[in-house]
DNA sequence: TTTCTTGCAAACCTTTTGCATCCCC
DNA sequence: GGGGATGCAAAAGGTTTGCAAGAAA
């Protein structure tokens, strides 16, 4: 939980497991145990979930507002955004089409500024 | 090639395996063919493809108008719906945040109107 | 004791890949 | 013969699960 919850970041199961302790060392948790924790908090509303290229990304959900996301093919970064006029939009599409809206999910594609800036930006993982 | 473009569903690698002779049968074709073909068709920009719940759904493309989905979540069905109020405002955002936009990705859930009204409506999995 | 939580390893599911074979030019 | 397409089976990647052991109540 301290870890899943000192930061605002976006995260996979993955990611979530390097910062915790190893195998072997003090308050070790096994993988099962993340995976079983992180669906536990999905459920519970604490977490948000989403997949992106495979993985599942969680993100803070209980008392974090609203938003969707920008994604950035280039440099692999998440960035949030809100917007008004999206939330009414997507209400009236709902009536107009009869649909009952329990929620949404939108990623949009790009090139974030930085990365338009600096062409040979290094993605995140070229840094490893 | 006939069977995925002889509909214009929405489909994934396992429904166009069933819908393709089985094994034995005249015309059988591994599901490691359907896979290859089924990437190359997208790689082509002839379909597009993205995730739902843990599978690929595929989907025509070329010639086909932009579009977003609605997801009903009791029957499991995908709804396509243009507006063109979005497609404004995605740009909007996309300048707003100095996001160069190569596409996006957006799925609301919700229930449908024939759901809806029929609240005992059997799922599509339940038929079988 | 009863119940919950954990680690481990195996199972899962969907998709991809290595490789030997087959087909066709 | 040589390049590409195919089937098979195994591998991969991410996630889930059965089960036995440990911790908590």
């Amino acid at each position: 939980m301290d870890q899943v919850f000192s930061h605002h970041d976006h995260f996979d199961a993955d990611e979530l497991i390097d910062r915790l302790p190893r195998k072997g060392a003090k308050n070790y948790v096994s993988s099962a145990t993340v995976y079983r924790t992180l669906r536990e908090f999905v459920d519970a509303g604490l977490l948000k979930s989403f997949q992106l290229e495979g993985r599942t990304v969680y993100e803070h959900d209980y008392g974090y507002p609203q938003h969707d996301h920008l994604y950035c093919t280039r440099c692999r970064e998440l960035f949030e955004f809100q917007s008004e006029p999206l939330t009414k939009l997507l209400e009236e599409i709902g009536v107009e089409h009869g649909f009952r809206i329990s929620g949404h999910r939108m990623i949009i594609h790009g090139v974030c500024r930085e990365c338009s800036k600096n062409r040979r930006k290094k993605r995140k993982q070229d840094l490893v």
